[in-house]
DNA sequence: GCAGTGACTTGATCTAAATCAAGTATGAGG
DNA sequence: CCTCATACTTGATTTAGATCAAGTCACTGC
């Protein structure tokens, strides 16, 4: 084959549904690169360089404001980040550290921003990851503005599965402290909100939660609000 | 001139960069409607059939969960809404209410959908307007994660005004209700701490405000904290 | 094996902001 | 002009979550 990265440019959303020819040009332009868990991809304030594609392993988005950090978000394989910066060329907002080893293909900022105004595909496919993840933020910041810790928790507990129904058992996608920050409180109140939970059947050991009913747990969000 | 709505697609800022074909494409399926106060132009939950362009007048995006409302962001002329929901076709996570009478370009979401794939301009003009719209809503989930009450409103009354030097003189977006909720607290807090902001030069009559000195109150947001 | 470090928990206390409860404008409609 | 509704303010009180302070536990490196 003519391009090894073709494989690897597959397994990325932001570039799945693309034509072959799109496909192409860039694996011309995109590079593999491993990480090492607690490394950082990229620190908030520096020149957009590239788009992080991540391939495999994990990675947290966090922003730092005054001497704090807050987790923006968690990311898996196939997602992206930093198409913002990087079709813009504004500095990041962001930095993001790995949580795990992985790999990540990365794509030059500059090809990328030239190739956007040719490549009709590739624009139109950007402008739709971008839609996804801005409702992800918008549901973030309502959830923040309207729900107190203990939904909040509910919420993410039942975002990181796939069922509805049932039990569930699930691996934090972080450290608790990540995911105190993620959730906007301190992590002595996770820890806090987390034995709240043990009355709806929530128990965790380590970084694995279980679930006894995702249903029970679901009645926690809308309490007995029925309008 | 062949397209009367060509002057109005010329405000909008998703629009005003793109080549001569792709504005009358899009003039081709515009139309304008006016809008008058306190009305909604979309609800939450509703299937998204446009894109609505602010020519005149302002709104407000504001999401509801459980019985609460928060606003999410105000917008003004020239600002575009709702590209995500139309984009993906999915339904809307927020609502749209007036807070001015005012004029809108009504964009029919199914037609744009199919425009975007064989425009280049268009889509890619779409990404950096997303792309742009990430940051802001970065920037907010950041401050809401990690600075008070007190620092927020500096922060966000700062952003109200281009001027970094001397006094300024600003109209809030909206109600002090709503300028609350944006800014993740509640109408009486909101009240407070308006009044705190005094000894630091901010006064308040009715929507005006008035800040004798930027300089003074951005020295509130880094409190003292240099590294 | 044992010090050292960093994640997490648990408890006691404090505080920023919410809530509850009156107020005072302000503006619209009869 | 008066009444009603709605925005906003102000005060008293409560509370969710933060902060401060010990702990325990697991892992690393010597």
């Amino acid at each position: 084959m003519a391009h090894p990265r073709l494989p690897y440019l597959r397994k990325v959303d932001l570039f799945a549904p693309l034509p072959e020819p799109s496909m192409e040009r860039l694996a011309d332009i995109a590079g593999l690169q491993g990480f090492s868990n607690h490394t950082y991809l990229f620190r908030e304030g520096e020149e957009p360089d590239f788009i992080y594609c991540l391939v495999e392993g994990a990675i947290v988005l966090v922003g730092g404001v005054n001497g704090q950090e807050a987790v923006i978000e968690f990311f898996g394989p196939g997602e992206s980040i930093l198409l913002p910066a990087a079709l813009l060329g504004l500095p990041y907002l962001v930095s993001a550290r790995a949580t795990s080893d992985g790999q990540a293909l990365l794509i030059p900022a500059g090809r990328f921003r030239s190739m956007i105004d040719e490549d009709a595909a590739l624009a139109a496919q950007c402008a739709r990851m971008l839609s996804a993840h801005w409702r992800v933020l918008i549901r973030q910041i309502k959830e923040i503005k309207t729900c107190s810790a203990t939904e909040r928790l509910a919420k993410f507990l039942l975002s990181q599965t796939d069922k509805t129904k049932g039990s569930a058992t699930l691996a934090l996608p972080g450290m608790k402290k990540e995911v105190a920050t993620r959730l906007g409180i301190k992590p002595e109140t996770l820890s806090r909100t987390m034995k709240k939970l043990t009355e709806f059947g929530v128990e965790s050991t380590g970084e694995v939660v279980h679930i006894a009913s995702l249903e029970r747990l679901t009645t926690l969000i809308n309490p007995t609000h029925l309008d």
